[in-house]
RNA sequence: GCCUUGGUGGCGGAAUUGGUAGACGCGCUGGAUUCAAAAUCCAGUGAUCGCAAGAUCGUGUGGGUUCGAUUCCCACCCAAGGUACCA
């Protein structure tokens, strides 16, 4: 009997379908194991080879964790809100919601066809009102939250309002705004009710406020910055430009030591980390006044070198600094002025691409160094950045290489403050430098020295010692239709919350998905987007008022706040009470392993991790970290074909052929080239659309066009893109699960290339062969006992398999299972003892077929639940050895020796042989390295 | 520039704590089967020299430690990813 692959797949994917073979229970006497895949936001164009090889990986692992005894939580759900179902809909007027629909059921297909063991039950949608109600309601509890320093945790508003009205706001310590004036009780009670709103804002989670943000004009929304990529929108590639705003941030840089020291305790990938560390970007140092001479101003500066502040021969602003104006001295004006407005005409890629050229402009005015009392020439300059620190800094050019540089090229004082350092040609920027000419801090190290003068700034109310972070609070709005709504009103301008029991507050229909004409957002194109604070309902917008029907919110959401929890939503994702029931949330706690792609080390997986720890000091998640393990899978990457057409001509030559010649590659479709590189030329003339290389010309290289090859990103305007169902249609779910894993290692970025699928398709081919021995091709096994040489086979190779599932090695385990049945099929292997156990190893990786020979085997219940094999050392254990012979390190031949042999013996046997003498040629052994089990090494 | 990861046959890639480098698969060569093909099976396959036995070289480069280095140490080169006038 054949291996009918497709038969056989579709066979057993309808079981566990109509079974609920992989549906996990909240509870059970089994211990839990939660794993999940980054979910996929359903784009038109469906899923290509690439994307499922983190899904085959997690869905090993999960059905080896099954297999083990536990309770597995594996789901899967769709980000559904985005883009390119609105761009698609800007297009086409069709309805986000039905390509949306429409591009679900097609990934579903294509997922259920690879065979994964998701329990679909649970399947979550962000862009489901059942969904976002939730984080809607997530919304509503940062915007009800401010962040207190002192507990170190995030603490309802109301408990802020109660302090407020007892005491003001003098021995509050919380995360806010740093404008937030210092006010009394009185103060605060006499305000009114929006001067208190205002006020209450700078201290909520999430705010409203007047942001600098990237907006994209092309796209018409902002982007948060790791949405944009070389300066340009990651999506489209169009232009951003800086503008200021009125958008709701998430104030996370609250969280920023918490997201930092939270890295230590998760197993995550190092790069990963590291990345998300350099986001944060911690720096410790301080914070340091300066007085404007003869003038009542004050700025302060951030350094991480307040050692060297006797080393500081002038300071130079941001060129976008507020003092600037008010400090620039009459004869100076001119120049300054110039020189802010090129800077504000420049484009940010501008100033990150041209690093060398050092410019800046003297102000005219001096600030007073806080120690010595001299002066100090301010300057502005575009090397200091307005949105870092403070935007400004006190310029130490004997301690750092730009203001060296700066100092140098406009002719200013370079004061040596370091002992025994030549800094004649560039600065000294090492730490372990001795200070010298530096008053009561002279001959210290840079340790102490900090130390003592951040004491001596603090004691003079100077300065005081601060850390700071790179980390921006997030913007939060986005002027687009198809994300989630904001659940607030405007009461006259004051933002107002919708209480939770009108949740969800449902997308509005909109005619046109585009900004309106006087720019307001796509919601803006609503006539019933008001809330009635009577009825309690959304109205007509021709009943606004604003005494008791108010305009809600024309934002939306970014993509990132419907991942930022969803994992959790997994854990009881049909709760209409609650976004996740306590008892699942104390069952399931946390994910055990996340595995899914590093681009989105510094957006998603910093976000979510905020929104955890949040969730988790309001009491609603028992973990403040979400995800124990984390694993990136690589990238697939596509091989691209070319051909050349020569410049000026209607001619493509084979790849063979072109030389010297200039020619033009062009991309072909790689389903066009077989695996010998040659291209199917008439059907490359069939499917083109153009109607001149229809009648080109091929020059042919032995009557065959070779492409060129190249790897690449695999992309449609590539034409490198391979599609899986092709795949299992041709070989079934099981060959590409297999090959896919069979590639390379999970974590490693790795071309595909089909040409190897013959390879695990035989593999598979063999297998088969194994339960079908016979000349008939009959299923058929023996109840015979197994020889120790087959169950040795059998014992290695599940050890193997254990060791590489816990070391995520899935590639060598698909090698040890070729290894297996090669050798079980050279010793014709039939014994149930062996082929039973032996298909359950073989099960999480190609679960079709093992699910149709466990049946043959005569079990009646699905092989998903079967107990795993256990590993005996016992079968392993061997009498003699193999032993490499080598001398002075280089191995020789090899010589059979029982393992009980002393040392003295195995020498003995050793310089006794023929071939010892022979390589020895006359010299004497000098000595004899034994590592029993290992190795024999003469040295002579 | 900085951080991270990596560099092994024609290709994808193996190699436990330093112990037979190149497992497994692809490709290639030869053979069996077949009218032929597909499929399947068998043998060979790092390079160079040699009829062979065998020898020499070989894990990015150069050095070191060691009886022995793909593995450890030092310096450098290259590639990929992240990040950046970050004070």
């Amino acid at each position: 009997m054949k291996y009918h692959f497709n038969e056989i797949e579709a066979k057993w994917q309808k079981f566990w379908l109509e079974n609920e073979t992989f549906k996990a229970e909240n509870e059970s006497s089994k211990p839990k194991f939660y794993v999940l895949d980054m979910f996929p936001y359903p784009s038109g164009a469906g899923l290509h080879v690439g994307h499922p090889l983190g899904y085959i990986a997690s869905d090993i692992y999960a059905r080896y964790k099954r297999h083990k005894g536990y309770n597995v939580l594996h789901p899967q759900g769709y980000d559904s809100f985005g883009l390119p179902a609105e761009q698609y809909a800007i297009q086409t007027g069709q309805h986000p919601a039905k390509t949306t629909e429409e591009n679900i059921k097609t990934y579903r297909r294509q997922l259920d066809q690879i065979g994964f063991s998701y329990d679909w039950s649970r399947e979550v949608r962000t862009s489901d009102p059942e969904y976002y109600r939730w984080t809607q309601w997530i919304f509503i509890q940062l915007f009800e939250s401010y962040y207190c320093n002192d507990a170190d945790q995030a603490r309802p508003i109301s408990e802020l309002v109660e302090v407020f009205n007892q005491e003001g706001n003098q021995s509050i310590n919380a995360a806010c705004d740093e404008d937030v004036p210092i006010f009394s009780e009185i103060q605060w009670k006499n305000w009114t009710d929006v001067e208190q709103e205002m006020v209450l804002a700078k201290y909520r989670l999430t705010y409203l406020s007047e942001t600098e943000v990237n907006w994209c004009p092309e796209l018409g929304t902002v982007l948060a910055n790791d949405e944009i990529v070389n300066g340009v929108s990651e999506r489209g590639g169009f232009p951003v430009v800086r503008k200021k705003m009125k958008q709701w941030s998430m104030r996370i840089t609250a969280y920023a030591q918490r997201l930092l020291d939270g890295l230590e305790k998760i197993d995550w990938p190092q790069p990963l980390k590291d990345s998300q560390r350099n986001w944060i970007g911690r720096s410790e140092g301080a914070m340091v006044r300066f007085k404007v001479k003869n003038l009542n101003e004050e700025f302060q500066v951030f350094t991480t070198r307040p050692d060297t502040i006797f080393g500081v021969s002038f300071m130079t602003l941001a060129p976008e600094h507020e003092l600037v104006e008010k400090i620039t001295t009459p004869d100076q004006q001119q120049e300054v002025e110039d020189y802010v407005m090129a800077t504000s005409k420049r484009s940010e890629r501008d100033r990150m691409s041209d690093v060398k050229t050092i410019s800046g402009v003297f102000t005219g005015a001096y600030a007073v160094h806080p120690f010595t009392g001299e002066d100090v020439p301010i300057w502005i300059g575009d090397y200091v950045l307005a949105s870092y620190g403070t935007g400004a800094v006190m310029a130490v050019p004997c301690g750092d290489q730009r203001d060296y540089d700066f100092a140098k090229h406009f002719g200013l004082e370079i004061p040596n403050i370091f002992k025994d350092q030549d800094i004649s040609e560039s600065a000294c920027e090492d730490k372990s430098a001795v200070i010298a000419n530096s008053d009561f801090i002279s001959g210290m190290d840079a340790a102490t020295a900090i130390r003592r003068i951040i004491d001596e700034m603090e004691k003079r109310g100077i300065g005081q010692g601060k850390i700071n972070y790179r980390l921006r609070d997030a913007v939060f709005s986005r002027q687009r239709y198809w994300g989630e709504p904001f659940p607030v009103y405007y009461d006259n301008g004051v933002p107002r919350i919708i209480d939770e029991k009108h949740l969800p507050l449902r997308l509005p229909e909109v005619e046109k998905y585009l900004p309106t004409s006087d720019g307001k957002p796509p919601l803006g194109n609503a006539k019933s987007w008001a809330w009635c604070t009577k009825t309690e309902t959304v109205v007509s917008n021709d009943l606004i008022d604003q005494k008791s029907v108010f305009p809600i919110e024309l934002n939306t959401m970014p993509g990132w706040a419907g991942s930022s929890w969803y994992f959790n939503r997994y854990m009881d994702a049909r709760n209409r009470t609650s976004f996740t029931g306590k008892k699942a949330l104390e069952y399931w706690r946390d994910v055990d392993l996340y595995i899914g792609g590093s681009e989105h080390a510094t957006g998603h997986l910093l976000y979510s991790r905020f929104w955890q720890k949040f969730l988790y000091d309001r009491g609603l998640v028992p973990v403040d970290e979400y995800a124990k393990k984390l694993i990136n899978q690589g990238m697939i990457l596509g091989t691209s074909a070319f051909v050349y057409r020569l410049e000026g001509e209607n001619t493509y030559v084979s790849q063979t052929l072109v030389g010297d010649q200039k020619v033009q590659p062009i991309h072909v479709d790689v389903s066009l080239v077989n695996a010998s590189n040659e291209l199917d030329v008439e059907a490359f003339k069939r499917n083109t659309l153009n109607k001149e290389t229809r009648q080109a010309r091929f020059v042919l290289d032995d009557g065959k066009y070779i492409v060129g090859r190249e790897v690449e990103k695999m992309s449609k305007s590539k034409y490198n893109v391979v599609n899986p169902d092709d795949i299992c249609k041709n070989y079934g779910a099981d060959t590409l699960r297999l090959y896919e894993m069979f590639l390379g290692p999970l974590e490693q970025a790795k071309p595909w290339n089909t040409a190897g699928i013959s390879g695990v398709h035989g593999f598979l081919k063999k297998l088969w062969k194994l339960y079908h021995n016979n000349e008939e091709g009959i299923f058929s096994v023996s109840d015979a006992e197994a020889t120790t040489e087959e169950l040795k086979t059998l014992h290695k190779t599940i050890k193997k398999v254990d060791e590489d599932i816990a070391n995520f090695s899935f590639n060598t385990s698909v090698s040890s299972f070729m290894i297996a049945v090669n050798e079980l099929t050279a010793m014709k292997c039939d014994k149930r003892a062996i082929l039973e156990p032996l298909i359950v190893l073989i099960s999480p990786y190609a679960p079709h077929i093992a699910e149709e020979l466990w049946e043959k085997l005569g079990h009646s219940k699905s092989i998903a639940s079967a107990d795993f094999p256990v590993f005996e050392e016992s079968y392993l254990i061997e009498s003699t050895k193999e032993y490499p012979i080598s001398f002075n390190g280089k191995m020789r031949f090899t010589l059979e020796l029982s393992l009980d042999l002393s040392r003295e013996e195995v020498e003995k046997i050793v310089l006794a042989d023929e071939r010892t003498v022979h390589q020895l040629g006359g010299r004497t052994a000098k000595k004899v390295i034994f590592v029993p089990g290992k190795i024999i090494n003469v040295v002579g």
